[in-house]
DNA sequence: TCACAGAATGTAAACGTTTACATCGGCGGA
DNA sequence: TCCGCCGATGTAAACGTTTACATTCTGTGA
């Protein structure tokens, strides 16, 4: 067994008491006494207990981190950003991914207590009630990304309507005007504030009737390059399609490829997410880029300014903006470097 | 606050003793105490402290990762198979990332004491001495792709070594005699052994002059786009080379395409670690896949095990199979199902 | 020399659990 | 009726810290 501040203590020929407040540097310590008990804790290699001290302090500086089960690039840029931010403060995660039913997230979210001090929560499947019904009540918790039901909890989400917008107004300005959406599960949100922005741009830049456009996809590569053989039979043809992920934009491009179809010569092509495939694509393709670190970033930065004002805090949402991406797949030939459109932060006011 | 057992108990006017014996099914209970303690718990929203209980019975059902500050996938893939194995034995992890020197190695170390039952490390920086001078002893401690030193902690490795000689093997298959390499830094571990496999696999090839055929580069596309303007210029002229990883094959590829070299026409090319980006180049890049998420998901079973043996536990020593991915880069025109070559597993006997 | 202030240190309670042990009550067998 | 057993429950100690409070030093000014 580790040893325990009282052996340190008692080869020391002192208190707990004193051991204690040498560690931590606090209370007043002679010198010599000081350096006595240092002496000794480094010979017996002595390590705080974490657990028993977060006990007593009621502070045990680890955030929790409930996730999705993602895929590669979303997953651990998330972390890699709550990491960053974390460590600068001096506290560190406990993760706990793939998520699938509630239950799970349940049993997660109830090993938590007095384990961490607050909660970063970025899982579609969980909603407000099921989590303040698991939830220690006044725990500060940040969603990322849910759908969020009220003004209860603090969020903060991607703009995927202005970043979808975005990139319809580009093929607009690039002189389109049937531009084709593949859209994402009809139960998923991202998709769905991005078929938001899509109809929003379509028809503030002149169209009409998006509906005919839009060809129902799941987020695969599979389910765009099926979306391939649906839009080339529109009539008449769109001379665009923006799909509503990059996957499936890569679906596109190969589709069209076998089909002899020309991108951009005779359609362009549109994604979101700038996955880092999507610079390899020939041609590379135009994207809508997000940054998942800083999001996870900027997450805990406002979760661990929550913990400071403690039950004074009032919670807020924030919408992160998307960067344009535009590459030769929609048919703009990006200068060096590449154009790169920032849109203003928004706050977001319903739900 | 929370409420705790005690307010339980006091509701279901019981002793704190039975509260505990129901949450837990322990001890007997009779069945109609044991629904009025349910049900107060219920009603008061009861979660158990974990760190208090931790305390007591000397088990967090945590587990402590430390990890370097990795690129994309890899960081995801490894706590992904981490967290799968992990989650299925009902443990939690406590991640802490981006340990750039030993100070910071060693903070992280520290503060997981009382806060997991044992360690998953992936710290290239962490050296031995280091990690037994800072871990309580007697702590559970897998090592992952490190440069082990001794045989005091559990280890479990990549088959580098195996996996570059298989990339050479067939790359003599094809009938190519001079096969360039391009190193990765000369301090880093996977880097050494993937150029002992080119070495052993040239030699057993027929080859005779190593040296004059190996390119220094750092693992970058930068260094990998370098190294083509040497590999070009040597005399005879290599008619194959195989880059220490993905990300240099890459820059080689785009050095050629734009020296006007065709791959493999005139030079064949091979990578090692797959990434995902791999099978989009043009022509698609032929490497030696590692299953990031089952050296994970390996390595925590075997730590689980090694919890569960106590003190009889006796460290060893694994390395994981690579598969080789022969795709258009290297010449062969791979059949549907791609070529997959499968190791035999091997154990390392020393360092 | 003495009182006293303030610094240095010690004592013990508290944090929220689990669990060994003590206690209590009811039941069956003698 | 009494004894002993066993199932159900309660009591209290323990886990390893921090910290309010009590106590003991040390030095200073009168």
């Amino acid at each position: 067994m580790s040893p325990t501040i009282r052996e340190v203590a008692r080869a020391a020929g002192v208190s707990v008491a004193t051991v204690s407040r040498v560690l931590n540097s606090k209370g007043p310590v002679r010198e010599i006494t000081s350096r006595r008990v240092r002496a000794a804790a480094d010979r017996l290699r002595y390590v705080p207990h974490g657990g028993a001290r977060s006990l007593i302090t009621r502070r045990t500086n680890a955030i929790g981190v409930l996730l999705p089960d993602l895929f590669g690039e979303f997953f651990s840029e998330a972390i890699r950003g709550i990491d960053r931010a974390a460590r600068g403060a001096g506290y560190q995660l406990l993760v706990s991914g793939s998520h699938g039913d509630r239950a799970q997230a349940q049993t997660a979210l109830r090993a938590m207590r007095g384990r961490v001090d607050g909660l970063v929560v970025m899982s579609p499947g969980v909603d407000g009630p099921t989590l303040s019904a698991n939830l220690p009540e006044g725990w500060p918790v940040m969603l990322l990304n849910c759908a969020v039901d009220g003004a209860a909890f603090d969020s903060i989400n991607i703009d995927n309507e202005g970043g979808a917008a975005a990139m319809v107004k580009h093929l607009v300005a690039l002189g389109h005007r049937r531009i084709a959406h593949v859209t994402g599960p009809a139960d998923n949100w991202d998709a769905r504030e991005r078929l938001r922005g899509y109809r929003r741009a379509v028809l503030a830049g002149g169209g009409r009737d998006t509906l005919a456009l839009e060809v129902a996809g799941d987020f695969t590569e599979e389910s765009g390059y099926r979306a391939a053989a649906v839009v080339i039979e529109m009539r008449p043809r769109p001379t665009a399609v923006f799909a509503a992920n990059d996957s499936m934009a890569i679906g596109l491009l190969s589709a069209f490829q076998e089909m002899g179809v020309r991108v951009p010569g005779d359609i362009a092509v549109g994604g979101f997410d700038d996955i880092p495939i999507a610079r390899f694509m020939t041609p590379p393709l135009s994207s809508v880029a997000v940054s998942i670190a800083d999001l996870g970033a900027r997450a805990m930065t406002r979760l661990l300014a929550a913990l400071k004002d403690g039950s004074r805090h009032v919670p807020s949402h924030e919408t992160l903006p998307t960067r344009l991406i535009a590459r030769r797949s929609s048919g703009s030939r990006p200068p060096k470097p590449p154009t790169s459109t920032r849109h203003s932060r928004s706050r977001r006011r319903d739900s």
